[in-house]
DNA sequence: AAAATAGTGTCTCTTAGACACTATTCC
DNA sequence: GGAATAGTGTCTAAGAGACACTATTTT
């Protein structure tokens, strides 16, 4: 087991001289385009010599130790320099690290999940270096290209995360915009979901875990009854529900 | 940004040339000692030049690139050093990583977190290097010491996962010995959780749930009616209940 | 028989779902 | 009035808690 105090002299990018794995940070960004959930992926540089050239892969990439305070800063900067995005719902989804996942040598990724309010999807930038950005849907478990280095798993895993957040609190929220109509918040349920609901519970659901604020003499007209405009209660912090939605039916594992 | 394949020369660790942080594995191990949660902590070499000298710390360290494949296997290697278990119950914690959570520069830690056996818990293994370590009763929110780097959040985080997932999982069977009566399993719940539950409704939520299987004519004697003794329909995968224990009570956020 | 713990049954309360119903707009 | 969507009320079923009850052992 190396120690970071021992003083064999091998090679030295800090006070450290053991080989170190490289770390990296990626996020998975996801938005409701069209009614469907889509996922922000970008295609890898062609250059010969850098892996996986020409692949889909998740925006991401390595720690800049100068620009970057802590983790989070560091999804906050990738997300911003995507998207524009500057406050999304932000959560950590978990890390992947070995020695196979990148064919350069031991590398770990700290991945993170972000909700893009609906309003943000139009432009995807595609900024200094990233040669291309798209968004793309959600199909099944992932997405159906292939993607570099364990991506798929990550993306998978976060699809999973937010699929079963969904049941016990109000994630969807984060996709909608400022403003909405209870119908637009339950069909933002229901599209993360993928499956129906009924409305009256619905209602009461939210109306308990006091989820929304209802705008004075704000409604959305159409060719029928206008709708109540709401607005979250709280911007950042989601809502846990003290039962999953489906409740009969039992709750994914993990 | 710094990319992997510029090729300024400034040092070279490995392929990639820019200031890298530094990455290790940090272990939350829980265990019930007398009735009471327990973490495993190490105290730190009182070495000069070595950062919080004497205090005492999560176990855990640099990833070691020759000897760890990913990594959970650096976390199960960790767990072994120090307690000799094999197989416990281990779930990716959350990782953390700043500019100023180590003098020494940049770093960020995977955290685990593992739930061991009753019967595992004798022999704290002071190992190789490592000074000395012991258990540590869990006082409110963490521990009454104060720790080493970040640890005292980490172990926060720790402790609020566990409590809020013994709200709708079967975790706390994981600190009981291989076979138990569904008094000591309640008993492991009331101790995680911090109340006291009704008996007859835990009963009905672990049958429902399928978490147990009798063992035929087996019985836990004593001063009076012998207790039928169970153990896990599964050793490695938790059971996750329909419905929050609490219920009623809403269940705690994140 | 008493003590002690194991294990069960009954009642009530809460909440989600199903589904029918009413309300309000535009055409 | 009809179409369309917004919003509400009523009934039922399932599960959790409270708590009293029975069961089986040792002393």
């Amino acid at each position: 087991m190396p120690t970071p105090s021992s003083s064999s002299t091998k090679n030295s990018c800090n006070s450290l001289d053991f080989e170190r794995p490289s770390t990296t940070v990626d996020v998975v960004m996801f938005a409701v385009r069209d009614g469907r959930l889509h996922v922000l992926l970008v295609k890898r540089a062609d250059t010969p010599g850098e892996p996986f050239p020409g692949q889909w892969a998740l925006p991401g990439g390595y720690i800049d130790v100068l620009k970057d305070e802590d983790l989070e800063a560091c999804a906050l900067r990738k997300l911003k320099e995507k998207t524009g995005v500057v406050s999304p719902y932000l959560e950590q989804l978990g890390s992947w690290g070995s020695k196979t996942r990148d064919p350069r040598g031991w590398h770990s990724t700290h991945a993170y999940f972000a909700l893009l309010p609906t309003a943000s999807v139009i432009t995807p930038v595609s900024g200094a270096n990233a040669s291309e950005a798209d968004w793309i849907p959600i199909v099944g478990k992932g997405v159906s290209h292939k993607l570099a280095f364990d991506h798929q798993t990550i993306l998978e895993a976060a699809v999973a995360r937010l699929r079963n957040k969904v049941e016990y609190t109000s994630l969807p929220a984060f996709l909608l915009p400022e403003t909405f109509t209870l119908s637009e918040l339950q069909t933002a349920f229901e599209t993360v979901l993928g499956r129906e609901l009924d409305k009256s519970s619905f209602r009461k659901r939210v109306e308990d875990a006091e989820l929304v604020v209802a705008l004075k003499n704000k409604f959305r007209e159409g060719s029928n009854r206008p709708a109540q405009i709401y607005k979250l209660r709280s911007k950042t912090a989601p809502v846990f529900f003290p039962r999953a939605i489906g409740d009969s039916k039992s709750r994914a594992a993990k």
